[in-house]
DNA sequence: TCAAGTTCACAGCGTTCA
DNA sequence: TGAACGCTGTGAACTTGA
């Protein structure tokens, strides 16, 4: 621009220095925290006075209520602050990173769960598709469908996918339970199985 | 000013010490605390002298009504005073917490771990068995089965559960890598899906 | 780099009790 | 009465993810 000067940029709100962007409108570091943690709050408020409040540097801390109304007037937008799904996820990959940096190299207790993990899976999972055929109607009349055998009833076939259905379930519930993983700190030490 | 020392800050009513701003006005805690008590207990006071008594540090006790005008004279705001109203919302917030705390104590890292579940569930789960009826064959061919086509082979039948099966499967796939404990820190960081 | 969230010391209310 | 304390809101400085 023409002007020699920095653009000063000021708060769309109390007229503070600016800092950016925030929540949809030019705002001071101030004014973007009480946005968000007022809009958190979400208990209502109410202005004591006439509800229209001078919202300045100086004054913007004495009426909360007006000067989230001007906040909304400046355009801010409510639903651009993280909803609380978002940053739990944030967190919880954050949390990983950390325990990523921290070791690099797979631990002796890491090691460990790999083997369980092993064990578990030989144990419940590698033989379970060959134990399809054991189920009613047995798998093989599929097989060679080119002769089905005429007199076998629909409900048949449904039978024979809730065995599959059944085995598969319990196999992994099996699975899991040999993850010690699944035995959480939080939960129920009352209950049996 | 001289600039060398730190700014003493006196109380503007008494020249005691002042500890920061109090009612909109600088002030020690002793002119703070009386000011609230005199204003709350709302008597009027009336000098017993001339009116003019003098206000400092070792005879501010003697003529409250010269002290409560100085402080008024100093600035002092009384709607600065919190209302009865408002600290009896205060006080329940107050009792509310507590209990919650001491009765079922869910951390924040167990609420951010409920908003993970939720979440992920509401994207993969919840609409998983309104998609039944786009499989083949259309699942409402067998909710009216007096009268079934007579044409429909029992392959199709097969592919309906297939259909199903498969999934239900991609969606807890989903809903697992949604989970940030099923992308453990000690996974293979190189591996992309 | 920008714009989200996070951190943390501080300000200013009320409350307590010697 | 007032020094010490607890609680909540504030905002400058910072980290982080796209």
């Amino acid at each position: 621009m023409a002007s020699g000067e920095d653009e000063p940029r000021n708060c769309a709100v109390c007229g503070d220095r600016a800092t950016g962007y925030h929540f949809h409108a030019l705002t001071c570091e101030g004014c973007k925290g009480f946005f968000r943690r007022t809009v958190n709050k979400s208990t209502s408020l109410i202005c004591p006075f006439a509800g229209s409040c001078k919202v300045n540097k100086a004054q913007r801390r004495h009426c909360p209520a007006c000067r989230l109304q001007k906040c909304l007037d400046a355009g801010m937008k409510k639903d651009m602050i993280l909803s609380a799904e978002v940053l739990a996820l944030r967190r919880a990959r954050q949390v990983q990173r950390r325990a990523q940096q921290a070791s690099l190299q797979l631990s002796k207790e890491q090691k460990a769960l790999v083997q369980i993990l092993l064990g578990a899976h030989t144990r419940h999972m590698g033989t379970m598709f060959d134990q399809f055929v054991q189920f009613r109607p047995p798998a093989h009349l599929f097989i060679h469908h080119q002769h089905l055998p005429p007199l076998v009833p629909e409900l048949s076939l449904l039978m024979h996918f809730a065995d599959i259905n059944t085995f598969m379930i319990q196999q992994i519930i099996k699975f899991t339970k040999d993850l010690p993983l699944f035995r959480p700190a939080w939960g129920n030490p009352e209950e049996g199985d």
